[in-house]
DNA sequence: TTTAAATTGATACATAGTCTCATTCAGAGT
DNA sequence: ACTCTGAATGAGACTATGTATCAATTTAAA
């Protein structure tokens, strides 16, 4: 995939080792990781890479829609999951912060309708559903039971 | 709207003053606002209730799909939105960090399907696009026109 | 009104993310 | 390959966001 790293040089940015360190350990990583998660990462793959930097390249690859933040469980830390091809969709257990993905969202024509009318250029989406897994339904079923 | 008090009552949660207090600032509130915004407002409505208490409501409140953290701009604190009628909308320009909400999804028919398939019972859901509005995309065309 | 469990406020604490600035480095031009 | 310049970095002090603890209070049901 380093499709990531010619979108970072395409929009003008230099390939550091600090944003190349960064990328692999997000790339590696199996969907959803909180900033200390790739600060662990970040680590190992090259210890000489700071913390402000890996911050930055959050954020930046935030700004170029590589990745998105977004709030599971506990409020305290976000978890960045990639958006290939320019999106990415779960569902979230509000019970036990499972999280569900699903592949297909049928959003490309409300996408093109958005553009025309808002005037605005869009490079990528998430769609989050919130509800209860099949398990926490089951649990909250035993529970009022009697 | 004390549709959202009622539905505290109903998942067995007390109509404490804190929880009041918190409500009532974030449906006065128009759209997007920080935990700080929240302690803020509070401090207004009813000095007497806690900070620590603020941090409880928001994630009772996001657990029970009345409002819902996304990460906007930077990565310093998440803004809450309420979730009306369960849903929620908009566009976050990723230049100036510009929120434009939007009222249509037609996702009723993927959240049916995704019920049926995984067994889930969904209660919200949140769409994100992201890009650049129209002042932005202005900006980087005259940017780049030498 | 009484009561028990849920919830709270205060405060100390942990930690995530930011800022500053001297130094280094990526990559374009030669 | 060598030079050069602005972009980017690392160190580490710093800020502020969110958490944990626990005795005291409060909600709401009986
Ligand atoms: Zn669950
Ligand atoms: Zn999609
Ligand atoms: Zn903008
Ligand atoms: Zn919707």
């Amino acid at each position: 995939m380093s499709d990531h790293r010619e979108r970072l040089k395409l929009a003008g940015y230099k390939l550091t080792k600090a944003r190349l360190a960064v990328l692999q350990v997000i790339e590696h990583a199996d969907g959803h990781v909180t900033s200390a998660d790739v600060l662990d990462g970040v680590a190992l793959v090259d210890p000489a890479v700071g913390r402000a930097s890996v911050f930055r390249t959050l954020d930046l690859l935030t700004r170029l829609s590589i990745v998105r933040p977004t709030y599971i469980g506990t409020s305290a830390t976000p978890y960045y999951v990639l958006l290939p091809g320019g999106h990415h969709h779960h569902i979230i257990c509000t019970v036990c912060s499972r999280v569900i993905e699903f592949a297909e969202c049928g959003l490309e024509n409300i996408a093109i309708l958005l553009e025309e009318r808002l005037k605005v250029k869009l490079t990528g989406h998430l769609l989050e559903f919130y509800g209860q897994c099949a398990d926490c339904q089951d649990k909250i079923a035993v529970n009022n039971e009697d």
